[in-house]
RNA sequence: CGGAACGUAGCGCAGUCUGGUCAGCGCACCGGCUUCGGGAGCCGGGGGUCGCAGGUUCAAGUCCUGCCGUUCCGACCA
C-alpha cells in the first residue's frame, strides 16, 4: 500500500467526545468513525487490524477442532420464546415485525440457532461436536460507551460445545481455555482467567478473560500471592471476625433523632461501629419486594443477589415503595420482628448478636439484636462485594481490585437449551438425553481496543506485530529526491516479495508529518530513508514501541526486518 | 431509566448571558511562490439552511416551546 493512496483520515486534534484512550486514538488515528450511538464504521486501517485478531482466533479455534459456520442475524422470535430468553432479554433485544406481521429479532448471541442445528445430532456417536462463527451480534445496549469497547453492533467469535456428558463439557471447555489463553497472547495481552457470574447465559459456571485498564467496566479481586482471581460480581473474601459483646435479653428500642445513614448512628451518642450494625436494604426482585440484610460495612454486590435468588430482575425499591412497605423511610430500616417479606441475608451476619439496626420507625432504631433470635431470615446468602485489602479466602494475603475489561467469556450451559429445543441424542443404552453444551465468546472490535488501551503513549498508539494493520512503514523524508524514492521502491518491493505487510509513505508532505502519522497510527517498524544516510549507502531503523533508532545497510534492511517481522507475528 | 452537559464548515472551537457588521478563528482542503530530517512561511481561494420544527419580534445562531441527536455520571449489562 502506498501512503498517498490509503484513505487513513488521522486527525490533528483529540476527538471532542471521545474519553477512553482507545476510543480517541482510533478515531484520531484513521481507524474508525462513528455512525450513531454505540455503532461505528471501520475504516480500511481497523478492517486490517480487524483481520489479523479474526485469523488468530480462527486458528486457534480450529486447532483445537471448531468447525466454522455462518449464522444469520435475523431469527424468528418464537425460537426465543421457546427458551424463555426473548423475556430475560428484554429491551436489550432489537425487535421488529415482517411485512407479514412475523415478529423478528436481531440476534444478540446465538444458543437458539446453534441449538436448533444440533437438533440433527441424534446419536452419541456423532459426538463432541465444537461449532463456531464469526458474525455481527446486535444488542441494543442501554448505554454504549467508550468507543468500540461498547457497541450496539459488533462481531463475536461464539463457539459452541456439544458433548454427551459433564465430563466430556469439561474436556471441552478447558480446551476452550487453553486456546483463549493463546489468543490473547498472540494479541499481545495480559489477560487474567477469573471466575465469573454467568448472568443471562445460565449455566454451571464461568470464566471471563479480563485485561487490566481504566477504561475497562468490570472490577476484579485477585491475589497475587495465590493467583485467586474473580470477578466482583462473584469474589469472596475471609471476613474479619468480630467478637460480639453480651447482649441484652431483648432487644430495645431507643431513639434516634435525624440519624438517617450508618455512619450517622456510628457517631450518635449510644449508637455503634458500622461492624456492629445491621444494614438493612429493601429490593424488588422479580416484582417481589425482600429486605437484604448486610453488615453495616458492607456493600452489597447486586449481581450476587440476582445470581443466588434466581432473578431475572432485582433493583433497588423507590423510596415510595418503601415507605408503603415498611412504613418507615430508608435509614430506619430493620428486619426485627418482621415475617410477611422475603428476608435475605449475607453470611457474615450469622451468629452475631449485640447488633444495632432500624426500628422502622423514622427517628429510631433498635439495639441489642441478637440476629438468630430476633430477626427471621428466610435464606442466607454470599452477597457483600470484596473490598481491596480483604484477606484472600484461598490463602488470607491481601486482595488486590483493579478494572478490567472483558475480552472472553466462556460458559459451561448444561442442558439449558438442549432441553427446552428438544436437542437430543440416543445414547449407548439407547436412552434420549440432552446434550450437554458449552458456550465461548469473544468479542472482536472490543479487543481490538483493548489491545489500543494496553498498547499506547503519549504519541499513538503502538501496535504488537502480530495485529498491525502494517507491519512496517517505509518513511521517504524527501520524495522529491530521486535517488531516495528509488531506494524505497526496492525496499517496497523487496518486502513485499518478502510477505511483510509494508506501506510506503510516499507523501509530498514534510517528515515531520510522516513521523507523527507512523507513530499515531501505531506501526511497529519504520524504515526512515533520506538523502542524509543515503550518501552513505544507508538507510534508519526505529522500533515504534521504544523509539530506539539505528543505521542499517540498506542493502541489508529487508532482510532484518523480515527477520523481525516473522519472529514477532 | 434517573442526573448533567453539549449540538455553529471535514475536525477542534469562539460568538448565545445582553437579539441588530456574528457567519468568524485554528487545523484540514484547493491554487501559487518559497521551503524540505519531527505537525513550514507568505499570498490567494472554496466550503456552513448555526441539529430540526414551531413561536415571539421590525429583526433570531442569540429569546420561548417542543422534538431529535451525541457525550459523561449513575442504574443496567451477555
Amino acid at each position: 500500500m502506498r501512503w498517498s493512496r490509503a484513505f487513513i483520515p488521522t486527525l490533528r486534534d483529540d476527538p471532542a467526545d471521545a474519553e477512553a484512550v482507545s476510543h480517541r486514538l482510533l478515531v484520531r488515528a484513521g481507524y474508525i468513525r462513528q455512525l450513531m450511538s454505540g455503532v461505528y464504521s471501520l475504516l480500511p486501517a481497523a478492517f486490517r487490524v480487524r483481520a489479523k485478531i479474526r485469523k488468530v482466533i480462527e486458528e486457534e479455534i480450529d486447532r483445537i477442532g471448531g468447525q466454522e459456520f455462518l449464522l444469520p442475524a435475523l431469527h424468528p422470535e418464537e425460537i426465543w420464546d421457546e427458551t424463555g430468553r426473548i423475556e430475560v432479554m428484554g429491551a436489550e433485544m432489537f425487535r421488529f415485525v415482517d411485512r407479514r406481521g412475523a415478529g423478528i429479532v436481531l440476534g444478540m448471541t446465538h444458543e437458539e440457532i446453534f441449538t436448533t442445528l444440533a437438533q440433527e445430532i441424534t446419536s452419541y456417536k456423532q459426538l463432541p461436536q465444537l461449532w463456531y462463527q464469526i458474525q455481527t451480534k446486535l444488542r441494543d445496549e442501554p448505554r454504549p460507551k467508550s468507543g468500540l469497547l461498547r457497541v450496539r453492533e459488533f462481531t463475536m467469535k461464539d463457539s459452541y460445545s456439544f458433548d454427551l456428558d459433564d465430563a466430556g463439557l469439561d474436556e471441552q471447555f478447558d480446551a476452550h481455555f487453553e486456546a483463549y489463553s493463546t489468543i490473547f497472547r498472540r494479541l499481545g495481552m495480559d489477560a487474567v482467567a477469573v471466575e465469573a457470574s454467568s448472568g443471562a447465559m445460565g449455566g454451571s459456571g464461568s470464566i471471563e478473560f479480563m485485561v487490566s485498564s481504566p477504561s475497562g467496566e468490570d472490577d476484579v479481586a485477585r491475589c497475587v500471592n495465590c493467583g485467586y482471581a474473580a470477578n466482583v460480581e462473584r469474589a469472596t473474601s475471609q471476613v474479619s471476625a468480630i467478637v460480639d459483646e453480651p447482649g441484652p435479653d431483648a432487644p430495645e428500642k431507643f431513639a434516634t433523632p435525624g440519624v438517617r445513614t450508618i455512619e450517622d448512628l456510628v457517631t450518635f451518642p449510644g449508637g455503634a461501629d458500622a461492624d456492629r450494625q445491621i444494614k438493612t436494604l429493601v429490593y424488588m426482585i422479580d416484582g417481589e419486594p425482600a429486605l437484604v440484610l448486610l453488615r453495616g460495612d458492607h456493600p452489597l454486590q447486586e449481581q450476587k443477589l440476582a445470581d443466588q435468588t434466581g432473578a431475572i430482575e432485582a433493583r433497588p425499591a423507590h423510596p415510595e415503595e418503601i415507605n408503603d412497605l415498611m412504613g418507615a423511610d430508608a435509614g430506619s430500616l430493620g428486619a426485627v420482628g418482621v415475617s410477611d417479606i422475603r428476608v435475605i441475608a449475607d453470611q457474615a451476619l450469622e451468629g452475631r448478636t449485640n447488633m444495632t439496626t432500624g426500628a422502622n420507625e423514622n427517628d429510631f432504631h433498635i439495639r441489642g439484636v441478637d440476629v438468630a433470635r430476633d430477626i427471621s431470615v428466610d435464606a442466607w446468602y454470599d452477597l457483600r462485594e470484596v473490598q481491596a485489602g480483604e484477606p484472600c479466602v484461598e490463602c488470607g494475603e491481601p486482595l488486590e481490585v483493579f478494572s478490567a475489561i472483558e475480552c472472553g467469556h466462556i460458559f459451561k450451559l448444561g442442558v439449558k437449551y438442549s432441553e427446552p429445543l428438544g436437542a437430543t441424542v440416543l445414547d449407548e443404552n439407547g436412552k434420549a438425553r440432552p446434550i450437554v453444551m458449552g458456550s465461548y465468546g469473544i468479542g472482536l472490535e472490543r479487543n481490538m481496543a483493548a489491545i489500543v488501551e494496553t498498547h499506547h503513549d503519549d504519541k499513538g498508539i503502538s501496535w504488537p506485530v502480530a495485529v498491525a494493520p502494517w507491519e512496517v512503514v517505509i518513511t521517504v523524508v524527501k520524495v522529491g529526491d530521486e535517488a531516495s524514492m528509488h531506494a524505497a521502491e526496492d525496499l517496497y518491493a523487496a518486502l513485499q516479495g518478502a510477505g511483510v505487510d509494508v506501506i510506503l509513505d510516499d507523501r509530498n508532505e514534510r517528515p515531520g508529518v510522516k513521523f507523527n502519522d507512523a507513530e499515531l497510527v501505531g506501526i511497529p517498524y519504520r524504515i526512515t530513508i533520506g538523502p542524509r544516510g543515503l550518501a552513505s549507502g544507508e538507510a534508519e531503523f526505529t522500533t515504534r514501541a521504544t523509539g530506539a533508532t539505528e543505521n542499517v545497510a540498506l542493502a541489508d534492511a529487508a532482510a532484518k526486518v523480515t527477520e523481525l517481522v516473522r519472529a514477532a507475528r
